[in-house]
RNA sequence: GCAGAUGUGGCGGAAUUGGUAGACGCACAGGACUUAAAAUCCUGCGAGGGUUAAACCUCGUGCCGGUUCGAUUCCGGCCAUCUGCACCA
């Protein structure tokens, strides 16, 4: 049958009556897990970003098993979340209705694709059976104190009705509907993940991943060495700062707070009392992205009060100013303007004292702010000091007045995980009047997410309008008591499926140890690298917290991490609903078939780059789908109607040599996920094969391995259509379940090599010598060569240059 | 502003540890087959010069410079585009 969406159909249908994706847990070869990010049944279709993720991801996959390994390669749904909802509001389609009705179609599209998931281990976020054990999760973390309640001020969006985290605030909006982010101080869940950032920061450097993504987490979390400085006020109070240049400590002029800072009212003197608290109220009226506007001038008011710096005793003005952030190192900062941008500008403005207190080191006119290191002056006893050794003994001396300390800070904050929101795991806690926060005993898990509930967002949680959910009874005092009406933030969800996939049906416990700990970690994990700083951060965090708390043995879920390219409209913009420049994957399947449209992709991009799309590739690649079909029917005439050779001259050491370099390199480039290279040595080989036919008297025992090895080849990238190729050479078991071939040297060194001739590193001419000879042999006949000859004869020749068996330079003046 | 990535023919993209720049494919041009077209097959295809035709010569991997017998690859300095993070003291 020629290659089209039939042939597709044939074999999916064979695959699932064979079982021929099933999972062997049992089995004994090398295990190897190989995930892509579960896919968000936002809409009922894949999209073009899915098949770039999920396609060639299963090629890999497909590699992988013919090479020998026992592949685990599971596929579920990331079903909870705001789009859902938001869908729900807009349409009145229940989220739940919509969302497993999305799940059932895109299941069905990546059967379509001939994806080599075992279905067996699937899940969906959004059932019980697996929200049941987010939410023992979450009572294990609350447990161990990794999560706990506070009063914070959150990122408030006012559309959505809804906090985000501060990873979903992008300049000052909201991620998804763009609107500006206010602040508003709510009683919110968070997880602890600041207990772990300097072993997520550490273990970094024992991971396959991307190194943009490993630079991306470690900006995220923010590593800075600094110092701790108390100073004494005038009204007693103590300020502790935050520093990282303690050496400039001498040329502090004033301390500022920020406007949120408890000290200030205990600070202020009734002088100023209205100035700072008219300006505190601005300030936080103040939307993020206003205050954080990068062109924003600062503003700030005295409070009346003074600091006393603890090492030369100045009496230092106290300011506030929203240029501080109240949750960054103590929200106190000490300016030194002479040394500092944001400080300089500040003091340029309301006329406080500048003082220089370090110079550069060459002894060249430092103009201010001077924000590099030097040697100090203007300091005391510290003068002449580098900054690097003044760092070190300011600290210490204050540290043996107990004045200040060496310290570490980190940007990365706790893991705000409560959502005021309807589609997503109920956080599995109950309110008691008399006995206070009580967690669900598990016992009680799930807490099921009822499904009659108005969730149109009016700023409070969905869950609260439910009596029947919110009414309960205290698992400790038996009265009356009210649960929870936050929900969990689905990145908890996502946080722990791949943990899950290998024991998805265990319904005692979230997962058994014995098998997280021999299928975990995933080996290798595909997906785009918009999760660099959310998702995978969240989800190492969680690895090492359940580790900590016994439930498995290793650090890190992630050993390899991949990042797909993305696929552009074809205008080069990113595809967009409203640019009008996306691309429906089913039209091409519909026309082309699964595989053409696979090995397009594959062919036409860098995977991990992408790019724009262009519709006449994958015409050309259904061409190329066609000369393999002639080429296997051409084979089977002429192994049938031609005479046989037993040679093995020149032409079929050079078909084996094509053959013997595209198993290495397309071996080499799968392992590599680059398929657009593997996928040109394919093509390498069927022109090889194709010309090789032409011969009058053909090797048939060499030529039919060469189709074998050809099919065999094309199985992970097209495996529709080298099934049915397959079934055309007369095999009669799956093409999948051949073993990946092996490279013979013999072959790959092919009979004879060209060796280069430069002249100055320019190429002359090459000199074709057998690789059968010696490497002294080979060298004499490039020495005697006529043209190497005369090259010597024409030219004042310095020397010559002889890389074995790669090139040849003879050196001239 | 900081960090990261990218820059190669008309196009998508290839080039081991520095060693024949442009694999493979698209597009294009010419030819074969055909009444014709499509499909298929064959040939050519970086730019410029040169030749009846070849041979051959010069230039060429964003720009400028360096290291080297030899640089798309290494180093220094720019430019452009993209993507993160953005008052983190």
């Amino acid at each position: 049958m020629e290659y089209s969406k039939k042939v597709d159909e044939k074999w999916q249908k064979k695959w699932k009556e064979n079982n021929v994706y099933k999972f062997d847990k049992n089995s004994k070869k090398e295990k190897l897990y190989c995930l892509e990010m579960f896919s968000y049944p936002s809409g009922a279709k894949l999209h073009l970003g899915h098949w770039f993720n999920y396609a060639p991801a299963d090629s890999f996959a497909r590699f992988k098993k013919m090479q020998g390994y026992n592949v685990f390669h599971p596929m579920g749904f990331d079903a909870f979340g705001l789009p859902a909802e938001n869908y729900a509001i807009k349409t009145g389609i229940h989220p739940e209705d919509s969302t497993l009705k999305n799940i059932s179609a895109m299941r069905k599209q990546l059967e379509e694709m001939g994806a080599s998931y075992d279905w067996d281990y699937t899940l969906e976020t959004c059932m019980p059976d697996y929200y049941k054990w987010t939410q023992w999760i979450f009572l294990q973390l609350y447990k161990a104190g990794l999560a706990y309640k506070k009063e914070a001020p959150v990122n408030w969006c006012d559309s959505c009705k809804t906090v985000l985290a501060n990873e979903q605030v992008i300049n000052g909006t909201c991620e998804r509907c763009g609107s500006e982010i206010k602040r508003k101080k709510l009683a919110q869940w968070f997880f602890k993940i600041t207990d772990y950032a300097e072993e997520l920061l550490q273990d970094l450097d024992k991971l396959d991943w991307p190194e943009s993504t490993k630079k991306v987490q470690t900006n995220w979390i923010g590593k800075s060495e600094g110092s701790e400085i108390i100073f004494e006020t005038t009204s007693g109070e103590k300020i502790t700062v935050f520093t990282t240049r303690p050496d400039t400590l001498n040329g502090v002029t004033y301390v500022v707070l920020a406007p949120e800072s408890k000290l200030v009212q205990k600070i202020t003197t009734d002088e100023y009392k209205k100035d700072v608290e008219d300006y505190i109220d601005k300030a936080s009226k103040l939307s993020e992205i206003e205050r954080l506007a990068v062109d924003k001038e600062k503003t700030g008011v005295f409070t009346g009060g003074y600091a006393i710096n603890p090492i030369n005793g100045d009496k230092v003005p106290i300011w506030i100013a929203d240029y501080v952030l109240e949750d960054y190192g103590t929200g106190a900062v000490m300016a030194v303007p002479a040394h500092d941008e944001r400080d300089y500008e500040f003091a340029s403005k309301y006329k406080l004292p500048i003082k220089e207190v370090v110079k550069s080191k060459n002894g060249e006119e430092t103009k201010l702010p001077f924000t590099e290191k030097g040697i100090l002056v203007n300091s005391g006893k510290y003068d002449n000091l580098t900054s690097e050794d003044a760092k070190i003994k300011i600290t210490e001396d204050l540290q043996k007045e107990g004045k200040g300390k060496k310290t570490i800070n980190y940007r990365l904050k706790d893991w705000l995980v409560s959502r005021q929101r309807y589609w997503g795991a109920p956080i599995p806690i109950i309110y008691c009047d008399k006995c206070g926060i009580v967690p669900v005993p598990e016992e009680d898990l799930p807490v099921l997410l009822p499904y009659d509930v108005e969730f149109k967002p009016d700023g409070e949680s969905p869950l609260k309008k439910s009596k029947e959910f919110m009414n309960c009874t205290c698992p400790k005092c038996g009265g009356k008591a009210k649960r929870e009406a936050d929900t969990l933030d689905t990145f908890v969800c996502s946080s722990w499926y791949y943990l899950r996939y290998p024991d998805a049906k265990n319904d005692k416990e979230a997962f058994n140890k014995e098998i997280v700990d021999k299928m975990d970690p995933v080996d290798v994990y595909v997906g785009g690298k918009e999760h660099a700083a959310m998702h995978l951060i969240y989800a190492r965090f969680m690895t090492k917290a359940l580790r900590d708390l016994g439930y498995l043995s290793f650090d890190e879920p992630f050993t390899r991490l991949v990042h797909q390219g993305m696929i552009l409209g074809p205008d080069g913009n990113k595809m967009s609903k409203s640019k009008g420049n996306t691309v429906a994957p089913e039209e091409y399947i519909d026309k082309y078939g699964s595989d053409v449209f696979r090995m397009y992709i594959m062919f036409g991009f860098d995977y991990k780059q992408g790019g724009p799309w262009d519709e006449k590739g994958i015409e050309a690649m259904s061409k190329y789908f066609t000369r393999v079909e002639n080429l296997v029917q051409n084979f089977n005439e002429v192994y049938k109607n031609t005479n046989d050779s037993e040679e093995i001259g020149s032409k079929e050491k050079e078909l084996l040599r094509i053959k013997s370099n595209s198993i290495k390199l397309m071996t080499e480039n799968i392992e590599d996920f680059r398929f657009n290279t593997a996928i040109a040595r394919s093509m390498e080989l069927s022109n090889a094969i194709s010309d090789y036919m032409k011969e009058e008297n053909v090797n048939k025992k060499v030529l039919k391995d060469t189709v074998d090895i050809l099919i065999i080849l094309l199985a992970p990238l097209a495996p529709h259509f080298a099934e049915e190729e397959w079934e055309k050479l007369g095999k009669t078991g799956f093409v999948y379940n051949e073993n990946w071939p092996k490279v013979s040297q013999k072959e790959l060194a092919g009979g004879t090599k060209d060796i280069p001739i430069q002249l100055n590193g320019k190429l002359k001419f090459c000199v074709t010598v057998s690789t059968e000879i010696s490497e002294q042999e080979m060298l004499d006949i490039i020495k005697n060569d006529e043209r190497v000859i005369k090259l010597h004869e024409n030219n004042n020749v310095v020397k010559d240059i002889y890389v074995p068996g790669r090139i040849y330079n003879i050196v001239v003046k």
